[in-house]
DNA sequence: CTGAATATTATGTCTAGACATAATCCAGAG
DNA sequence: CTCTGGATTATGTCTAGACATAATATTCAG
């Protein structure tokens, strides 16, 4: 365990045990280089990393504080469906249902299946001006999502999540009663700016279970 | 701005753009301190942050290399609901329909108003052994989630988020239709592995939307 | 007393170098 | 040929110190 790793989950512990409460301020740089005996370099090292965790805050003159509580805030995982699904042990497919280009914009609809079930109803658009390679793909055996994944780096993505009612042809493609209450997630891409994908995955509210973990200070 | 800042636009720049792909090596470190004419621990700092960021891979003797798109995740915001709903200018207002002890567990079950209207049903567990102060709570006034928020740390969060059917009693609760789609969001909270507590939110499906922004390598 | 100039102090950023560590390459032994 | 042990090399961590910057405390003029 290097210094500046003993130095950062020392005080992690010590503000994770209550021993120092929110508002407290922890030791000067001067005082804690004393006491671990290293350079002052270390223990700024240490100190940055922790503020920039969120644990603490650094004022100059004043020295550092432990912060506030953070706002709630998770990360959440939303992995490539196919994986997903194939880490559960089951077999995974596409089906594509419709595929057509409408101006600069590739508009494909399909549905993944897991366990030979339909698990994911799937409405994309891509926007040929920040993919044109997209354009010579036919996304029969491929989802967008997967092929996406692996061709275009997405710089920002915005996740919409509903709870809404399924419609008689959702229903039908999911084989599932209409009405019921499935979870739809929106997902804007871009790229520097520029759009990059959109997409609305309908999951039956049964067969789908988000799930966000966090563990605030993650240094 | 510094020169770490540069240093770490610079290649941002570059990998974004897709001038740098995924697997090509970024120049050495060596080479940086020579283009940036500093020194070797200042081109380090900025390396070791786009590493972290997940945006390159340092490898030991063969150098840093841009790495491979990384796994959808986002960051999920969960602020407090009465702030959330005061920032949307709407009235909020907590409405505590039950508050008992059973064993060493708080169960306290309430409706969240906004604009006059239910926005949400809340059923908590508080675990009095991390938090006995909550005992003394009525919780009459103020809710749980607001409360704890300001009285206890916690170092660790799981979130699940499902779509499911309002049944009767939710649904006079939430003065809708019995049936309809709502989101259910169950988290639980843990300081330091002991349970702090765990909450059920039901959203009426077409009054809540949760949104999640996620920036890669927001450095 | 009030307000402005000055001194003090803790953090922010950086330098130039040291040694450690791990991965790779290469030469020589078998 | 293969395998092993060193030499090489880039990153990982650290030191001791420098100067910059911003916020506070203090002093002094009015």
């Amino acid at each position: 365990m290097t210094v500046e790793e003993r130095i950062r989950s020392d005080i992690e512990a010590r503000v994770h045990s209550g021993e120092w409460r929110p508002g407290d301020r922890i030791p000067f740089e001067h005082e804690l280089v004393a006491s671990y005996g290293c350079s002052r370099a270390t223990v700024s090292k240490a100190l940055t990393r922790l503020a920039r965790a969120g644990l603490i805050e650094r004022r100059r003159k004043a020295g550092s504080f432990v912060a506030d509580p953070q706002v709630h805030s998770a990360v959440l995982e939303v992995p490539d469906l196919a994986a997903m699904i194939a880490a559960r042990g089951e077999a995974y497919c596409w089906k594509l249902l419709d595929r057509r280009v409408d101006g600069a914009e590739l508009l494909v609809t399909g549905v993944h299946h897991a366990a030979g079930r339909p698990f994911c109803l799937e409405t994309r658009t891509i926007f040929l001006a920040a993919v044109p390679e997209a354009g010579e793909e036919s996304f029969d055996t491929v989802s967008p999502g997967s092929w996406l994944l692996g061709h275009v780096p997405w710089t920002r993505a915005r996740h919409g999540i509903r709870a809404v009612e399924a419609d008689a042809g959702q229903a039908a493609l999911l084989e599932m009663a209409a009405g019921k209450a499935c979870l739809l997630i929106e997902r804007r891409t871009w790229r520097m700016d520029a759009p990059v994908t959109l997409v609305e995955q309908l999951f039956p509210g049964d067969r789908y279970d988000l799930v966000a973990e966090f563990r605030p200070g993650a240094s």
